[in-house]
DNA sequence: TTATTTCATTGACCTATGTTAAGACTTTTA
DNA sequence: TAAAAGTCTTAACATAGGTCAATGAAATAA
């Protein structure tokens, strides 16, 4: 049962059958990514939809100023990829990249769609991927807007605890939307103030 | 053909018999919106998907400290709901309200999914709607955490030259996410200093 | 038609965060 | 192990946009 992460992944949403198990199996591909390297880059297409077996890794977008924005982490058991830029072909908005030596499953569109053609119950499992996708995008957009940079601060150390020993201070900072000076002003005002 | 719009829209992506087109006309109803009155609301379950025949929305969300943050405008041949909600049955996190007269056609999610199971094509047109919807989504968030305002406005400009005169300036704000006041200021400064 | 609500503008002042620059500490690379 | 690269903190100053308050115009309702 070689990659038995991911087949567990799926079995939350469906049960599969041996031979199932085997393709699944056979269609993803293991690879590993060593610190700072690109699983694919801005302004590529993206052929490549991985889930993570092992590290970390960051999502980001450079502006027209040449900054960049962090949209996300990624940690075992999390999906990474350009779901525009997999399905239509269209250029990836975003770039990701390995924040330490990174284990993971990678398939390709076509070998995928052959994956759905072989095990139909797999498109319901990557539409409710796909839905979580989406909620949580608009659950971090609302919150961008809404919120002022230490909730969304607290935001995130609720959904990763541990972020701080993952990731340097300032991508924390980037995701947040703030620049790494802010984010240590902000410590250490909720530090003193205890506010 | 009652509702040929919304037939000559799917007919961007498939072609349909006569005997489909009928299914179609038969799970949309056709509802009128009086200016002000809401679609549905945060915190209820969206029961409701709705395609945008004649007039102007908008779709908000309303944070803790009770502002109001405009996520979108919707305008004939847009759809309208909130995806989560209408296929999990999830709560709402937006609410969607007419800004003038407005006539929708809308189908809830039982009637959908029998739909779907009399013309299995239309899986594929939702599927790209959804898509769309997401990478719309995404375009707008980089464009929130990585442009000024002004960029923000000339965009929304861009994307609906004719807004000035569709909705009130201080939606135009929300949507920006900026204040009123914040806009005005704006708009003087572009005029006097045409930057 | 008048009264009422909604909307846009302006100004004075405030605050969070950006900008720039410097210094110390840590990790990686040669 | 030395040099280089990357990381975190602090401080002084700048700025976009928020806050509050007042006013007049426009739209809606009585």
């Amino acid at each position: 049962m070689p990659y038995s992460e991911l087949i567990q992944y799926f079995e939350q949403y469906v049960s599969l059958t041996e031979e199932e198990k085997s393709h699944i199996n056979s269609s993803y591909k293991r690879v590993k990514l060593k610190k700072k390297d690109f699983l694919f880059k801005q302004g590529e297409r993206c052929t490549t939809e991985a889930f993570v077996l092992k590290g970390t890794l960051r999502s980001f977008y450079v502006d027209s100023r040449g900054n960049e924005h962090v949209l996300n982490f990624a940690l075992p058991g999390w999906w990474v990829g350009d779901l525009s830029s997999f399905y239509h072909g269209t250029d990836s908005f975003i770039t990701v990249q390995a924040l330490e030596d990174t284990d993971l499953l990678v398939i390709d569109p076509d070998v995928k769609e052959d994956l759905f053609n072989q095990i139909p119950s797999l498109e319901r499992v990557f539409r409710i991927i796909v839905q979580k996708h989406l909620s949580s995008l608009q659950t971090r957009f609302l919150s961008t807007i809404s919120e002022t940079a230490d909730q969304r601060y607290n935001n995130l150390l609720n959904k990763i605890p541990n972020i701080e020993q993952l990731v340097p201070q300032h991508q924390i900072a980037s995701y947040l939307g703030i620049l790494p000076e802010s984010l240590s002003r902000m410590k250490k005002q909720l530090l003193e103030g205890k506010k």
